[in-house]
DNA sequence: TGCAATTAGGACCTTGATGGTCCGGATTGC
DNA sequence: GCAATCCGGACCATCAAGGTCCTAATTGCA
C-alpha cells in the first residue's frame, strides 16, 4: 500500500510532542509515552532509533531524558523516514546493484525506478516535521487547505 | 523501508513487455512470463489485477490474450500502484477516519498526513510508464539524465 | 558509597501482509 | 466436442514489522 512503517509515524508524533519540552529541558519516554498515548517500550525504541541518528539527543541517569538537537522546522520529512525506515527505494532494481535479481537481462525497466525515488524523495524533502505538527486541528479539504510545502 | 510491492514491480515491467504486441494483437501470459522471466502464475495473477483496473483488457478462448488498453505513454506510474497496492496511504490517518487509532485524541499530527500523501500522488502522476521503460539502459546520474517529469 | 532513575543495545517472539501456487469454472475458436 | 485461454477465488509459506523484555552503562542524589 505504498505506506511506511508504524514506528516512522510514532517517531513524529513523539518529536512533535518533545518539542513541547522547555527551553534546554528533557522528556523521559514514560513521560512522552503518556503523553502520546502509545506504549513506553515502543516509544522507548523510537526514540533510541532517532537518537542513533542525531535527531534526538540521549541523557542517561536520573533526571536524564532526550530533546530534539534542532528545531522541528529544521528536519525535513524524509530525515526521519530514513532513519526509521531506511533510504527510500520503491523497488529492489536501485541504483547499479546486480545480481540481486535473477531476471536482470530480460528487464526492460532496469535501472529505470532512481528518477522515481528521487521524485519522492524531492517531494518529502520539502516538508518539515514543524509542517506536520502544524495548525491543531483536522484538514477537512487538503486542496483548499493553506500550502505547507517550500518547494511549491 | 516505503517499498512498493514486487507485484506492482511486476506489473510495470509486464506492461513494457505488452507494449511488444504487434498493433491490436494480444499476448498470452504463458508468453509474456516467458519474455519476463517471471512465473507464469505470478504473471496471470498480475494481469488479472491490471484487467480488473482496466489497464489492460483480456480475452478469453483459444487465440486470447492480452493487450493494452491504452498507450504506455498515457498510463501514469500512479494508476499502476493503485491498481496493485491500492491508494496511497502513508499512514492509517488518513482523511477523516475515527476511530481507527486508539490514541487520535491525542495524537499532534491528526489529519497532517493527507498533504503528504498528496505530494506523492503528483510526483507519481507526472511520471508514465513509458517513461520507465525509456531508452534500454542504466541511468549513472539522475541528476543530469533528461528530465522525464511532467510536474517539473 | 550505595541506590534509584534513566538511557543504550540487543535478543526474542508474535502477528499480519505479501508472495506465490493451484484449482475449478467460463469463454472462445477450430 | 475439444483445446486453449482467461476469470475468480482459495490456499499456504515465508518474511519482515511490531512489540516486549532483559541486561548493561551512566548519572544524580542521599
Amino acid at each position: 500500500m505504498l505506506r511506511l512503517s508504524k514506528l516512522t509515524d510514532y517517531a513524529v508524533v513523539v518529536l512533535t510532542r518533545l518539542d513541547d519540552a522547555a527551553e534546554g529541558g528533557v522528556l523521559t519516554a514514560p513521560v512522552l509515552a503518556g503523553a502520546t498515548g502509545l506504549a513506553e517500550p515502543t516509544v522507548s525504541k523510537v526514540l533510541k532509533i532517532l537518537a542513533h541518528a542525531g535527531l534526538v539527543e540521549g541523557r542517561r541517569g536520573a533526571l536524564g531524558g532526550y530533546r530534539l538537537t534542532r528545531p522541528l522546522a529544521d528536519i525535513p520529512l524524509i530525515e526521519v523516514i530514513t532513519a526509521m525506515d531506511g533510504p527510500i527505494a520503491l523497488t529492489a532494481c536501485v541504483d547499479n546493484s546486480f545480481g540481486v535479481c535473477e531476471s536482470e537481462s530480460a528487464c526492460p525497466v532496469r535501472g529505470r525506478w532512481d528518477p522515481v525515488n528521487e521524485a519522492i524523495r524531492r517531494a518529502l524533502t520539502g516538508i518539515s516535521i514543524a509542517d506536520l505538527a502544524g495548525p491543531p486541528a483536522v484538514v477537512p479539504h487538503p486542496e483548499t487547505a493553506s500550502p505547507i510545502f517550500a518547494a511549491e
